[in-house]
DNA sequence: CTGAAAGCGCTTACAG
DNA sequence: CTGAAAGCGCTTACAG
């Protein structure tokens, strides 16, 4: 069954429907876009055809004749973090029922794989992109640039005219997570972070700016593996840290993961959470509310920044300047029991 | 910067590259596309001036003059389930490196959206399907195979000639997961589910078959939810489950969110697991192995269906029928705390 | 090994 | 409100 060669696709065209509805190929055409010229009783004819001979358009020829394809590309640097999923996914549901196709880049990390996928993306000629962050490479700017395809950037915010964004302030959602360890009279407090990503780092600097505010920042604590992120992971960095230093009563880590797998860790060897140590999480994820003690996180707005920055980019496909073009969606610290 | 009602991209075409390394177009064509005909030093030539420029070839024309895209469909039922998301990062990990796209279908768990997705993604010309089990309907039967796009299912198996698969036994998960308990000398025996996909069926199917087989089965003790299954579900269910039958001595989950809902839910009431009751989850997802106590469960080879089936698939393209086009990748029955 | 011609299935731009 | 002509940027099929 394999066509191999050929020039032909098998399917219906638009030819064959304007036929069957006896109207020219660019009113069948102009009709099941839902031009509004057209006539409608000949609309309607058109329609019937299409159901008929079950047509549905070529996406290549369309996008060959118009220069512009149906296709959105988002740029997300992992998919093994539920936090990049949760945000796909809402992308996902609000532009298939549009019509548009989601073309899911992963960059893994790399910005030179980024600008790599940058550069292979803009020969679909998306109609915009959906991008992680601001950290890229020059060239990656340029062919942006150059493209003038319109760009949404999630996750950080930037309130440079021209750029739009949609997130939270990374490095405040740190410094959420010191008050809130310092309010509970805790003094000796650790960073414990793994893929040490721009916003991994933003976070660490509002930690350690809110810490060194009030007097008690101590960089033996900051405790940065570059690895990727696990449950496993977090287990040992939690014992490393304290092995090294047993007078710490707080720790704040950078994701979910790494406090999950340091609340196990902790209820394994009996210690008391939050009496010896309190920790605070960073997602909160599905899990971290039913642990035992449930963690206390910070929870980021992630199906709601991928929807909302979907949102703000179809906006400017229609060529309307945004009305908002920096959305700080903000974070809530969710207090539990850790 | 938008182009709007353009014909023209504004990108170097190929014709430009011909034009600059002193080529035909046909000739440019060819040597980017790695046709072996074109003379070496020709070749290098337009390699440069491809460079040069910038090239990189119009997917749109290419898929029009060739009636074939360079895309794979994927359709999954879910992306919040962390199953479906490994298999779908392995299958962009095979596919990407070869300039395949991988289009990503998300069905929501409904035969008719899935059948509104095959319809919608054929128009794209597909060089393939990545399809999830068999359930689908009839009209999409009808389509798939008028289409003649090669396709692939994952996760459940079949061995009709002509169908290719890449998975496992459902059916055999349950019955393994039966035998282990009944191996503990466990009698009052569970099954404890929800999205009653398919495969959950098969794999409650499998545990029911065991235990009838072994004289204990009680159709009381089967609890299917048909919502989504969640961590916060697994612990409601656990604790359904013990108020109306308090005899339960052993659980198996239809998958670890919900598993690891119970053994959470049972540290919090202080519950001894497996003293108690013992459990077995199914998947094996990440956190389970870190569970207090940790978690038995049947590690699912869903990276390795994920390649697999890609790989197949690829296998398929190239025209030569499969070498075994029935790929059971088995199942590990994880035995741990629990 | 190379190329001139034709065509893929649509939409744009221009008439009427 | 409708349509004939042209063209998008490639590749196929055929020559030589």
């Amino acid at each position: 069954m394999t066509r191999t060669g050929s020039r032909t696709t098998g399917r219906p065209t638009l030819s064959e429907v304007a036929r069957l509805s006896g109207v020219s190929p660019i009113t069948a055409s102009r009709a099941l876009r839902g031009v509004a010229t057209v006539a409608p009783a000949l609309a309607l004819k058109v329609h019937e055809a299409a159901q008929q001979l079950g047509y549905v358009a070529n996406p290549a020829a369309r996008a060959l004749a118009s220069a512009q394809s149906q296709s959105i590309v988002v740029l997300v640097p992992s998919l093994s973090n539920q936090l990049f999923i949760d945000t796909l996914e809402a992308i996902h549901d609000v532009m298939r029922p549009r019509g548009l196709e989601v073309l899911i880049g992963n960059s893994h990390y790399d910005i030179h794989e980024e600008e790599n996928l940058i550069r292979n993306y803009l020969a679909y000629q998306p109609r915009g992109l959906l991008l992680t962050g601001f950290e890229r490479t020059e060239a990656s700017r340029r062919l942006l640039a150059a493209s003038g395809v319109p760009c949404v950037h999630m996750m950080e915010l930037d309130a440079t005219p021209g750029v739009a964004s949609v997130g939270f302030s990374q490095e405040q959602a740190g410094a959420v997570a010191a008050r809130h360890l310092l309010s509970r009279g805790r003094k000796r407090l650790a960073y414990i972070a793994a893929q040490l990503d721009p916003r991994v780092l933003q976070r660490g600097d509002g930690f350690r700016q809110t810490l060194q505010a009030a007097g008690c920042f101590d960089p033996a604590l900051q405790l940065m593996a570059p690895t990727p992120s696990s449950i496993g992971l977090g287990g040992e960095l939690f014992n490393d840290l304290l092995r090294r230093h047993p007078d710490v009563d707080g720790i704040f880590f950078c994701n979910d993961d790494l406090a999950q797998g340091a609340i196990l860790e902790a209820s394994r060897q009996g210690l008391k959470i939050p009496e010896q140590v309190a920790m605070v999480g960073f997602n909160d994820l599905p899990a971290s509310a039913h642990l035992v003690p449930r963690l206390t996180s910070i929870r980021t707005p992630r199906a709601a920044i991928g929807r909302q920055a979907a949102q703000l980019l179809l906006g400017l496909l229609d060529g309307k300047p945004a009305a908002h073009p920096t959305q700080d969606l903000g974070f809530e610290l969710v207090v539990r029991e850790s």
